[in-house]
Order: C-alpha cells, then sequence, then structure tokens
DNA sequence: TTAGGGTTAG
C-alpha cells in the first residue's frame, strides 16, 4: 500500500491548505478525486477491499460520489464481487437512479438476470424514478431471460415514462422481442423509427437470425447498405456470415470474410470458427480445414463445426479422428458435438462405433441422449440394413417419440426393402399429429414395389381423406454474388418466361438420356400430364434452369434446399451434370449431394 | 467532479 499511503499523506496535506472562498468544498473535490484515482488503479478484489476499508476510515462513504463508484467498480470491472457490490449498495441511504442503474448492469452482465429484474422492482417501489438508461439494461435481462411476460411488462412502463421515441430504448425493444422470437413485434418498432442507428439495424438483423429468416437476413444487410447505414462491425459481419452458411451463399459468404480482413486487424475465435462453418457448409470442406489448421486456438465450437461438417460431407472416419484429438485436448464434448459423431459414424456405416459412442456420451460425459441422438442412431442401425435391431432401439427408448425418429427407421425400410417395418414406422408416424405426406407417398410407393396394389389405394385415399398437401419447398442459388430464392411451382419470378424456355430445352435433352418423370411422388389427385407438369416446376429444377442461364459454362452450381429431395429431382439433377457438363453441389437439411458426371456422392441413399 | 444503453459462432 506504499502508493496509497503517499496519497493518503496528500490528502492530509491538501486538508491543512486553506482555500480563501469554499475551503470545505475543495476539500470534498480533492477527496473525491482521489478516491477515484484510487479506485481506478485496483486490479483485484484484495485491493479494492483495502481502498475500501481505506475510504471508510477517512469519512467518504456519506459521500454519494464516492458510493456510486465504490459500486460502479466493484459491479463492473472484470474481477469485481457481486455479492461485494450488493452490500456497499445495502450501505447507501437513499440510492438515486444511476446508482440503481449500475447495479442492475452489474448483475445482467454477471448474468443474474432475475436479480436484476427484482431490482428495478425495488427501484420503483421506494419511488426512485427510472430514466431513459435504465430500460436499456432492463431489456437486455429480460431479452437473456428469453421472457416475453417480463419484456412486455417492461414496454408498458417504457409508454408510461414516456421513453418509447428514445433510440437505445428502440434498439433494446428489438433485440427483446427478437431474442423471444416474437419477430413481428421487433419488425413494428422497427418499421415505425424515424431515425435507425447500425444498432437498430444490428438488431432487427439479429432478430431475424433468430427465427432461421436467413434470406430476410440478406435482404435487411441489402437495404441497410442502401440506405448508407454501413460500417462494418464484427459481430453484424458475424450474422451475416452465418445467413450465408444457412443459404449457401459461398460468394457472399466469400465476400463477408474479405470485409473481415480488411476491417478488422485480428480474426476472433467466433469469427474464425463461424468462417469454417461457413466454408464447409457452402461446400467447400477443403478450405474449412485450412482455416482449422491455422487457427492459435480452438475451443468446443470450432471442433464442433468441423465435425459435424465433415459427416455431412461423408467424411465419418475424419470426423471420428477429430472427435478423437479435441478429447486430447482436454475439451469435453457436449450434446451438439455429439450429435456430429453419431451422424458421422452413420454416414461412415460404423455402427459399433457408433453404438460405443452413444454409450460413452452417457457414462463418461454425463448427457441425457436427446431424440436427436437417438435419430442418429436409428439412422446408423437402420442405414446398415439391421431394421430389426432399428426397432428393437427404439422400442426401448425412455423418451417420447417424434416423428424424425420414425422417419428414419421408414426411411431405411425404403432403402432396404422391408416392408414389414415399414408398414409399423410408417403407421406410427401417421398416428402423430405432425402429418407429413411425403410419409403416405414412400409407404404407398413400398406397397407398390410389393405389387400390393389394394394397399397403394387405401393408402392414397387416406392421404386425401386428411387433406394432405405438399408444403412448398424453397431453393436458394447464389448467381453473381446474388442469392434467388425459387419457391416450387411459384411462377411471379421477374425472369420467369427465360426460366421456363430453359427448362422446356432441358426436357428435350433429358429425353435423349432416357429420362422419364417420376411422377409417383407427386400427392394431388391430377392427371398424369399435370403431375409431370408439377415436377417441372419443383424448385431446385427452377434454380437450376436459372444458374445454368446465368453463370459460365463449366462452372460449378451450388444450391441449399429448405426440404429434402425428391426422387425425381435426384435422377434429374445426375443426368442434367452429365449433359451440361456440370458440378451441381445440392445441400439439403441432412447432407451434401455432388452430383457429377452423372452420378451423386450420397450414393442414391438419402 | 464521475459514470451508464444495441448486435457475434455449432
Amino acid at each position: 500500500m506504499t502508493g496509497t499511503s503517499v496519497l493518503y499523506q496528500s490528502l492530509l496535506l491538501a486538508q491543512r491548505e486553506d482555500s480563501p472562498k469554499h475551503p470545505q468544498l475543495n476539500i470534498i473535490r480533492l477527496k473525491e478525486q482521489e478516491c477515484l484515482s484510487l479506485l481506478k488503479r485496483c486490479n483485484n478484489m484484495d485491493q479494492f477491499k483495502q481502498v475500501h476499508a481505506q475510504l471508510l476510515k477517512w469519512g467518504l462513504f456519506s459521500n454519494s460520489f464516492a458510493a456510486t463508484n465504490l459500486v460502479a467498480t466493484c459491479a463492473l470491472s472484470d474481477w469485481g464481487s457481486m455479492d461485494y457490490a450488493c452490500s456497499i449498495f445495502r450501505q447507501i441511504d437513499d440510492p438515486v437512479a444511476f446508482q440503481f442503474n449500475t447495479l442492475i448492469r452489474g448483475l445482467v452482465k454477471d448474468i443474474q438476470f432475475e436479480e436484476a429484474l427484482f431490482l428495478y422492482v425495488e427501484m420503483v417501489e421506494r419511488g426512485v424514478k427510472p430514466d431513459h438508461f435504465t430500460y436499456p439494461i432492463l431489456l437486455k435481462a429480460s431479452a437473456r431471460l428469453r421472457g416475453l411476460e417480463e419484456g412486455m411488462q417492461i414496454h408498458g412502463h417504457v409508454f408510461k415514462l414516456g421513453f418509447q421515441g428514445d433510440l437505445f430504448v428502440q434498439n433494446a425493444l428489438i433485440n427483446m422481442y427478437g431474442k423471444c422470437e416474437e419477430i413481428e413485434f421487433s419488425c413494428a418498432i422497427f418499421n415505425q423509427m424515424d431515425q435507425k442507428s447500425v444498432a437498430s439495424w444490428s438488431a432487427i438483423i439479429a432478430a431475424h437470425a433468430k427465427v432461421g429468416l436467413w434470406y430476410e437476413c440478406l435482404m435487411l444487410f441489402g437495404e441497410m447498405n442502401s440506405e448508407g447505414c454501413w460500417r462494418p462491425e464484427e459481430t453484424t459481419l458475424v450474422t451475416l456470415l452465418s445467413a450465408c452458411t444457412h443459404l449457401g451463399a459461398l460468394h457472399l459468404g466469400k465476400c463477408t470474410h474479405s470485409s473481415f480482413l480488411r476491417n478488422i486487424s485480428e480474426l476472433n475465435i467466433i469469427v474464425q470458427t463461424s468462417l469454417i462453418d461457413m466454408y464447409v457448409k457452402c461446400g467447400c470442406l477443403d478450405k474449412g480445414l485450412c482455416l482449422f489448421q491455422t487457427m492459435p486456438e480452438r475451443n468446443r465450437l470450432s471442433y464442433s463445426v468441423l465435425i459435424s461438417g465433415l459427416a455431412m460431407h461423408g467424411r465419418g472416419q475424419e470426423a471420428l479422428r477429430l472427435f478423437s484429438e479435441m478429447l486430447r485436448q482436454g475439451l469435453e464434448p457436449d450434446d451438439v458435438v455429439y450429435v456430429g459423431v453419431l451422424s458421422a459414424c452413420s454416414h461412415a456405416g460404423l455402427v459399433d462405433e457408433g453404438l460405443r459412442c452413444f454409450e460413452r456420451m452417457i457414462t463418461e460425459h454425463g448427457i441425457v441422449p436427446t431424440l436427436q441422438h437417438y435419430g442418429c442412431m436409428v439412422d446408423l442401425i437402420g442405414r446398415a440394413g439391421l431394421l430389426g435391431e432399428a426397432l428393437g432401439f427404439i422400442k426401448k427408448m425412455p423418451i417420447e417419440l417424434n416423428d424424425v425418429v420414425w422417419r428414419s427407421l421408414l426411411s431405411a425400410c425404403k432403402v432396404h426393402h422391408d416392408l414389414e417395418i415399414g408398414e409399423i414406422a410408417a403407421k406410427s408416424l401417421f398416428q402423430l399429429s405432425s402429418q407429413n405426406p411425403s410419409d403416405y407417398v414412400v409407404l404407398s410407393n413400398m406397397y407398390a414395389r410389393a405389387q400390393k396394389w389394394d394397399d397403394v389405394a387405401r393408402t392414397r385415399i387416406e392421404m386425401a381423406r386428411k387433406g394432405l398437401n405438399q408444403t412448398p419447398g424453397f431453393s436458394w442459388v447464389e448467381v453473381s454474388r446474388k442469392v434467388y430464392k425459387f419457391v416450387s411451382q411459384d411462377r411471379s419470378h421477374p425472369k420467369w418466361d427465360n426460366i421456363y424456355e430453359m427448362i422446356h430445352q432441358m426436357e428435350w435433352q433429358l429425353k435423349f438420356e432416357g429420362y422419364s418423370p417420376d411422377t409417383s411422388q407427386v400427392l394431388l389427385d391430377v392427371d398424369e400430364d399435370e403431375k409431370k407438369e408439377r415436377l417441372k416446376g419443383h424448385s431446385q429444377k427452377l434454380a437450376i434452369a436459372f444458374a445454368l442461364i446465368h453463370t459460365s459454362q463449366g462452372s460449378p452450381i451450388r444450391i441449399a434446399r429448405s426440404l429434402r429431395m425428391c426422387n425425381d429431382c435426384h435422377t434429374y439433377t445426375k443426368l442434367i451434370s452429365v449433359i451440361y457438363e456440370r458440378e451441381i453441389i445440392v445441400r439439403d437439411r441432412k447432407q451434401f449431394h455432388y452430383f457429377k458426371d452423372g452420378t451423386c456422392s450420397c450414393r442414391d441413399y438419402w
């Protein structure tokens, strides 16, 4: 405490000096200055406690200025203790709004959201009027808590006190509703704002990202740009990268990468991980691997994105090697990592290894399996053709089953032509509330293969009775750095005439290659010609036609889809890859399909 | 005299 002793000496000295006008005031100011400088020099709790004791000794605590700064230093510094900050706060007789705000902010920083909200209630009860700084902090707390009810109550208070026009309050409201997945409320606030800051744009984009409206995220970025409200911020760029990843927008992802390199000197681990994820999920596995190798520091998420990426690309063995490396590094895997690991085993056909991993997940890492893990296991066992075992596994599951698990089994039965178990899986699916028309089609096709025509008819009638229609799927394709979205059967596209002409031209070429449309998966009660017309309008085909028109010969076409692929689109795309000599990379919800020279990397299993 | 608000990865 030599430094403090010197200060103390100077303080005593100052007290002896007389100021001609306001001697007392000058001494108080000096004391306050010393108090601040002492607090600023604290680097840990011990030093802080010593300073606190010293200030008490000097009788400085009754001074509101000193009390405020004591609470702020202890609550907001990296080394501070919230308990200690609270105890100091409790010694203040009549805390003012600023002091309440500071402690609330500290509690939010310390992830004590509920306590932060309680303190606000106390503040109101004690008659301290919250100011416009209070609300953004509180809204942040309810956003982090995903507490819509609390958030809406606070919104009510914002109105009552007339803070609804404050820019920061509005930004915080957009964020709160966004985190609670109430995107419409976020949009309503955003749209009525007179003035928008970069933060407003960031908040509305993040709100769209939260509910998976990735295409809308890109559109908002475009708008933000055109309104001249653009300053590359790390966090905003990370959200942009995430949108690129989900949409499979490689070019835009690459541009975002260069934007990072131009504007941010050192890429942190979040940015690096997001970049790896983007490259891997946009089909550039090697680039992702390369970035991973150059990372100075890796965490669980960095490993997680690459493990699941390798699994998606069908490189199960490498994914497992990476998982072992992760464990050797002393990183503890979580449930998401294990989803990647189990799906890697499934893609590589490693049944025993998969079963061992599943066991290890429970016993060694204490992770309770979720439906996703069970889904992977059924997929793994079913893919290997062990359908009886897969069914046995399902029956032993100590968890309520969902459609995904049964659908995995049904899909394995389809591949291995096991009608008996297929029927069990399909019937279980039909009993569940989520009705998916494609389940009926798969079963009906299995009956058709076994030439059970009565059952085919019965299944179709059941489907019609339930009024099930196919949900329109989307495909995204990137052309000249812009992402275009195609919805099945949607003819409203401005370039529709050109696309239709291309589809017509493709159809002729396909006929020469012996293609005949597979109408078995068109679920409408229409004639054969109409069904063929319907097939032509599948979003993936529209996207391919558009890309063939607008990209140079020989360049690869990259598509991302919202749903899994139908048989007809799969066959169609294989043939297009030969006729037009294009590599076509399609990413569906589960995996990648590399179409090249008339074959697909999934070896027709998906 | 002092101090406080939004947005980031699987």
